[in-house]
Order: structure tokens, then sequence, then C-alpha cells
DNA sequence: AACGATATTGTTAACGTGTGCAACCTATGC
DNA sequence: GCATAGGTTGCACACGTTAACAATATCGTT
């Protein structure tokens, strides 16, 4: 329609230098109001491009909390260059990693929550994928990995307790085979060993990071003798099950019983009593993530060696807040 | 490698009956070994198809709540084809939308919250991309839309109050702009009316769905002389909040005030007191939405007419959650 | 044995874009 | 006037797949 070559439009629309000025603005006019788009597809295939961002979770089932999904979404989808597609998926949706291949993804952020995400990360690595995994230390060489430090939050968490008075402090933990679980876990058992406290089997109950596991072993924990003075509860979802069960047995928090979670969720700050606990910047974690990826993507581009920067292991340190939840020990 | 041609392979690979069963075991054994994957960009092109599947959010920002967000995405997942991508978006993230064309995504399914979404989803509709829209009542001729019926959840909740003998009822109002905020708040108004109470403009207050809206509001309301008994927030998160800012008042829920959500997220259940809400089927509803596009796709590759089902209206009950933070008015 | 029908495979073109190369045009310098 | 350089455009091919059509092999029927 504008008299040119299919060449000459491609030019115009990349801004190639190989064009005159006046016929580039006279084809993207023309473009503009036929409301032309490229067909991406084809750009794809010749390129050898997909366009596709993939973010992968362990499950987008059950196990993953909604503030954690949305935070990194929000993360994520700020600083993904506006030409990209951001593809949602969960890595137990797969039986097979066929279809993870360079040709299907530029780039792949992995929200890691369990060791059994390894299998899918090499892969990924193996296929020459640009990636960033979050969320969990993983050791491959060559993998960019950035994390919040939950080991210390939960010991800067436990020891705050401790020196608040609490002796008896009991751990419901996280879900099973997930890292952070694990992470908080050890920062618990830790604080206590700093601090001289032998760390007692019986007051460690496992859940599985949602409202209901932490009502039922908070039950559980309310049953033991002595009952615990302060409960540390692995995320903050189960600290709201977990304060729930205390109530119903006629306990108050924090007066009779001490409750503190992990992650500072929305409401934390809004309960009766507002929850102590530890907050991880787990939108900030997302926005450097996918800079990173970026980035990688774009020296693959330019077949730079990548290396340097993959490598990286990033903590984010994560932060105690307190509030009501916790109070003075007075037994 | 198998000393066939590449068409031969193709027919393997998507078992066309045109080829011979062992030829088509050996290429299939051997494209495992190979692991090769067909190119999805080449397979595109051809083919008319992008295998995207686009979940349009009216926000991904604030606005949305992490649980709505977490719903959708689960509800969606479950029943998208594997072969489909689903690729998340916030619709306030373009500026214009000549992206949006068939030859980027298959199908599309809008979460729409607002009335601003009217253009995208004409956009769309014009362009003949499947499409499904949910949560929201649009009137565009060839549309398939599924919705709550927030408006006869309001409406039952607010009866409800009525019931337990509150007459000065408050009304904390959604987001601005957004539709459900308006279909609650016409549920809150007729119910008053149809108990022959009439709805006093001075107890209505505008949040904005999120829990610092919630506080806020409710410290205005609990200013006002006389003070209402019972308060119906428009979800659970600002339920959250006015709750804490009445007992920062020393009010006890629902023993000096009544205090009612919508929603039914997962800590309604499990707050102090338990949170009396209404509940949407907001999984459910994206399921059927998926399961529709779904329908219409493959209706379209058959290139039947969609007509039938595209201009369905679907409005799913909304349920009463009757737990304690309403009780019986003594006054 | 010859014919047609059927099963199986190969040949070729097409999808819409980007790119190396050739071709053309224009201006500059001698 | 002519050679040269630089700016601008078109030609032809490539990317990896599907599909219409042609070609070949196999089988059964008369």
């Amino acid at each position: 329609m504008a008299g040119v070559s299919h060449t000459t439009v491609s030019r115009a629309l990349n801004d190639s230098p190989l064009i005159n000025k006046e016929t580039k603005e006279r084809i993207r006019e023309l473009a503009r109001k036929l409301h032309y788009t490229p067909n991406v597809s084809a750009r794809s295939l010749v390129l050898d491009r997909s366009y596709n961002i993939g973010l992968f979770f362990s499950t987008l089932g059950k196990g993953t909390s909604s503030g954690f999904l949305h935070d990194v979404v929000r993360g994520v989808n700020r600083r993904i260059k506006h030409r990209y597609n951001l593809v949602l998926k969960g890595i137990d949706d797969y039986d097979d990693y066929t279809a993870i291949s360079p040709k299907n993804f530029d780039g792949i952020i992995v929200m890691s929550q369990s060791a059994k995400d390894d299998a899918f990360i090499e892969t990924v690595l193996k296929n020459g994928i640009p990636q960033v995994v979050l969320n969990r230390r993983v050791d491959f060489a060559g993998v960019c990995n950035i994390l919040s430090d939950d080991y210390q939050g939960a010991f800067k968490l436990v020891s705050y307790m401790i020196r608040q008075g609490h002796r008896r402090i009991a751990l419901i933990e996280g879900k099973e085979g997930f890292h952070s679980a694990d992470e908080r876990a050890a920062g618990y058992t830790d604080a206590l060993k700093a601090h001289g406290i032998d760390p007692q089997e019986n007051v460690r109950i496992r859940g599985s990071y949602d409202l209901e596991s932490g009502y039922e072993a908070m039950r559980q924990l309310l049953e033991k003798r002595p009952v615990p003075t302060a409960v540390f509860c692995a995320n903050d979802d189960m600290a709201v099950g977990a304060i729930k069960a205390a109530m119903e047995k006629g306990m108050a928090v924090p007066d009779d019983i001490s409750v503190a979670g992990f992650d500072d969720s929305l409401f934390a700050a809004y309960m009766s009593p507002a929850l102590t606990t530890v907050k991880r910047q787990i939108e900030q974690i997302s926005q450097l993530g996918a800079d990173k990826l970026m980035r990688i993507i774009e020296m693959k581009d330019r077949s730079e060696p990548v290396q340097k920067i993959q490598t990286e292991v990033i903590r984010m340190e994560a932060e105690l807040i307190v509030r009501e939840s916790v109070a003075k020990c007075l037994q």
C-alpha cells in the first residue's frame, strides 16, 4: 500500500538506520492508520526469540500463599519490558520437561520453595535458558540466586522473644520439604542455643503453612505441660490459626501466651493483637530478580559472556517487626 | 535421522491417520531419545494460533486483593489445556491496544472490576478474539459473562443483620468506580428499604477495598451520633481494618458493635471474632470461565457459529456465611 | 494378469518476518 | 564528464512447521 517492498516496511518499523527518514515516517503513519501489528510468531521464528518470560512457582495450588503470589507478580510485572509476555506456571503441573526449551522461553524466573524443584532448575540450566532462582538457595554453578535471609530473620525474632524473658518457646514448622521451613527452624534452634537454652523436641510441631494447620498445631501445643509461654509460627497464616486456637481455649494473646509469625502479611498489622513478625522483601526480591534476568537476556543477545552475573548469590536481609502479639514473660 | 522426510515426522508427532503405525512409533521413540521439541513459533505461524491465553485483570497493582488473584489463577490454571500459556496482564499497563490481536492471543479472560475496562473489552471483541468476561456485568452482544451475584449477596447479609434487630446499619463502600462496590451498595440500600428502614447518607463512607481504608472509615463512623449498631464492609479486608479501629476505641465486636464483610477470605474463619461474611465462588467462576473459553476456541477452530454460547450471562449465587462478628442487637 | 482401491510416503508451497547482497540513485570531487 | 562513495531500496532466501497434492507400494478383485 505504501508502494514499497516488505523489507522497507520492516526497516521502518524497527527504525533501522538503512532507511530514509521521510519514508520511515510515511510508513509508520500508514501502519498506525491501518492498525497494523507485526506477527509475533513470524518474528519469533526468524529471530529465535519467544518473547515469553516464564514465572514458575513450585506449585500454584496449596502451599503458595496468596500474598506471596501477589507480591511476586506485582514485582516481576513492573520490571518486565513491555514486549514480553509474563507466563505463569506451576512446576508441579509438568510431568516431563520437554516443553522447557529456549524456543519457548527467553528467560525463566523460578520462585522455588522446595528441593524438588532442582530437577527443573537443572533442566533450564542445561538448555541454556537465562534463569534466575529466587527465594531458595541453590548450588548450581551459573545460576543467579536471590533470597531473603530467613535463617537470620528467624534468629532475630526468637532472640527477641528470649530477651522478653521467654524460655519455653514452641515452634510450629512450615511445610515439609520447603526450604524456607528448614531455614526458619534452623534460625529458631540456633537462637535458643546461642542463649543457652536447650531446644525441646516436644514443643516442635509440623505445620503446612495454611491457617488450619496452625490451628491444629496450637491445639496440640496447649496440651503440653508445662504450656509454652511463646510460640514461633513459621508464617503469619499459621499464626492466625494458632491465635484462634488459643482464644478458643480461653487464653489471651499475648497476656497468657505470646505468638509470632513470619512474612508480615497485609493483615498482620490489623489483627488484634497486631502480629509481631518478620518482614521479607518479596516484592523487592522479585523486582531485582526480574531486572537481573533482563540483563542476562540482553547480554546473551549481544553474545557477551554471562558468567560474571550468573553465579551471584544475593541475600536480602529480613526485618524484625515488633508489634503486640509478643509480650514480656511474667512467669 | 529416521530416513524419512520432515513431513512424515510431522505426521508421526501429531498422530495423523496418514501414517504407518510402526514408522510412527519408531519416529516417536527417536524423538524422545533426542529430546526433540517442536518449534512453537513455526507451528504458530502456519496454524495461525499463538497458544497464549491472556488473563487480564483491571490492575495488577493496588485494588486487586491477593486472595482474589490467587483464586483466579488457581481456577484458570487448572482448566486450561496444557499446551497453552497462561499470560498474566494488567489492563492498566497498556496505553494502546495495538498488541491485542488474534495473532497474540487465542483467547482472553477478563477479570473486570471497573467500567474503565469497557474500551479494552470492546477492542478484544472487535478483533474477533474469543473472550470471556468474569466478575462484572457487561452489555456487549456476543460476550460470555460470568459473575457472582453481589447484589443479592449483600441483600441477604444486610437482611440478616436486620433480622438480628439492627436498625442503624452503616456501610463502608468499596473502591470508587468498581462495579462490585456499586452492586454491594445497592444490595445494602434495597435490603434496608425492603424492611422499611430509610438509608441514611451519613453512615455511608467510601473505602478502597484495602485494610487501611476500612480502618479509617470505621474511625469516622464511631464519631457519628448515635453510633451505628452494625457495619457492613464491602469486603473482608476492610472489615479487618474496621474491627481494629473499633477495638482501639475500646469497643468489643460483636458485643458493642457488629461488623460483617464480603468475600469469605481465607482468614475470615480464623479471626477473633470469626467474620460473618458472604462467600463468592471465585475459583469456581474462574474454572467455569476457562472451560467456556476453551469451548469457544474449539468451536472457532471448527468454524462453527459461536453466537449461541457467547452471549450467555451466568450469575453465580453468593452464599451468606454466618459466624460470630454479627450479634443480636440489644439496644 | 490387469485393474482399481487403499495405504503410505515424498514434494512442494505457504505462513510473515529479518537480513545479506546486489542494484540503483545522488552528490561530491577531480 | 566521470569515477567514487554513501545513502536508499529491492531481491531472494531462511526460519520450522503444516497441508494440498503427487507419487509410489501394496493388496484384493475380476
